[in-house]
DNA sequence: ACCGGATTTGACCAACTGGTCAAACTCAAG
DNA sequence: CTTGAGTTTGACCAGTTGGTCAAATCCGGT
């Protein structure tokens, strides 16, 4: 292993690579399913001088997951409490549409990890996240309260924004299977939009 | 292996206990990840045995796959042309919820599979859920178009309820952590059926 | 050109995994 | 209580996988 001194040009090259390749290959695979010979391979690399740069399988994942988790959480972070409720919401959705369409690997990689019980995510999800939701959940119900968006479970709303949008990207093969021609993300902006906004507009 | 004569009493309750603990044991790692032994494990037989009701772990996994698909999508299947559109609709929503509560290791199971791009599943979802999925969408686009239901894209507000129903399944972990004590399916019924009221029900 | 650290690799290993097989055991019907 | 089909198992095998290691090669600074 190198020493702890700055990283030279190749190990910055080479490490890049790996991670690149081990997101291609956990978000298809998952952990267990992924093998370092396939993710050496994808990054063009032998699986000796791969694990010469991280010590171990575990070691990709971890250092992949703590990498993209803070770009993930990023939308939900730009919800600004002093902005117009209504359209900081429907932004964040849009925020959050286009990161399952930018991003796909990434929300599968997430997802892979979490339907399997999140066991080597859960403390990350029971710090880092949770406070960002609590957070932001209570600005929502704060807007709530004033009146300003119609009055709903604020937890149960921030779900289903990470349902609707990341089921574009988690279950792509079964979108793209049903919808035949028609690209998933052509219409999917407006009926977000739509739908949200239906939903949130407060009445009377 | 056993003629193809009827089961008998033992083939009864064996295959049945090996179907039910591989849907515990890939619905929690994936086909991948699942080992025999681990399923055999769970089923009280040994690796050997287990291998004497099925010829292998495809076979257990494909055998699962179409023993479910089926119920799965009978909620979707109960959707009435007949009925009251908003009705239905709404209907089908708390139907499928209470799928994802009463089954969440079908519905990680179908997540797990998907995610990973179906590769054991394409066909089912090319041919018959497909083929469901044209039809009730059509059903939708008929009532919309008779001013019973507010128009939007069927097929999106189709995905729409798999994805905010499943998710209470599939990210069981995730979900769970985020709310505390609070149990999730105590306050979704209603906050789906708010949520699809306001978007459905049509507007002047 | 030369040196020492950085990088790369082929050979190797132990654990695990899906699957096989012959031998042993169980059980219901006659 | 026999008998033969149905059931179960221990031993085993070949392929895969994560990981190690010493030797070889590369590369930037002198």
């Amino acid at each position: 292993m190198p020493k702890d001194r700055s990283p030279t040009r190749i190990q910055k090259k080479n490490r890049a690579a790996i991670l690149d390749a081990a997101l291609e290959v956990f978000s298809t695979h998952g952990f267990r399913g992924a093998t370092v010979d396939q993710i050496a391979g994808e990054a063009g690399l032998s699986k000796p001088n791969l694990l010469y740069y991280f010590p171990s399988k575990e070691a990709i994942f971890t250092a992949l997951l703590s990498e993209l988790l803070d770009t993930w959480l990023d939308p939900l972070r730009e919800l600004d409490p002093e902005g117009e409720p209504l359209e900081e919401m429907l932004a964040y959705v849009q925020r959050k549409l286009q990161m399952s369409q930018d991003f796909p690997r990434e929300s599968r990689l997430f997802a892979n990890e979490i339907v399997q019980g999140a066991p080597r995510m859960l403390d990350a999800l029971s710090t880092d996240l949770k406070q960002l939701v609590e957070e932001k959940a209570a600005v929502i119900q704060g807007w709530m309260d004033a009146g300003k968006l119609q009055p709903s479970h604020p937890k149960h709303l921030i779900f289903s924004i990470w349902s609707l949008t990341q089921h574009y990207a988690d279950f792509d093969v079964q979108v793209r299977t049903l919808m035949g021609e028609e690209d998933p993300f052509e219409a999917a902006p407006a009926f977000l939009d739509t739908f949200y906004r239906r939903m949130l507009t407060p009445t009377g």
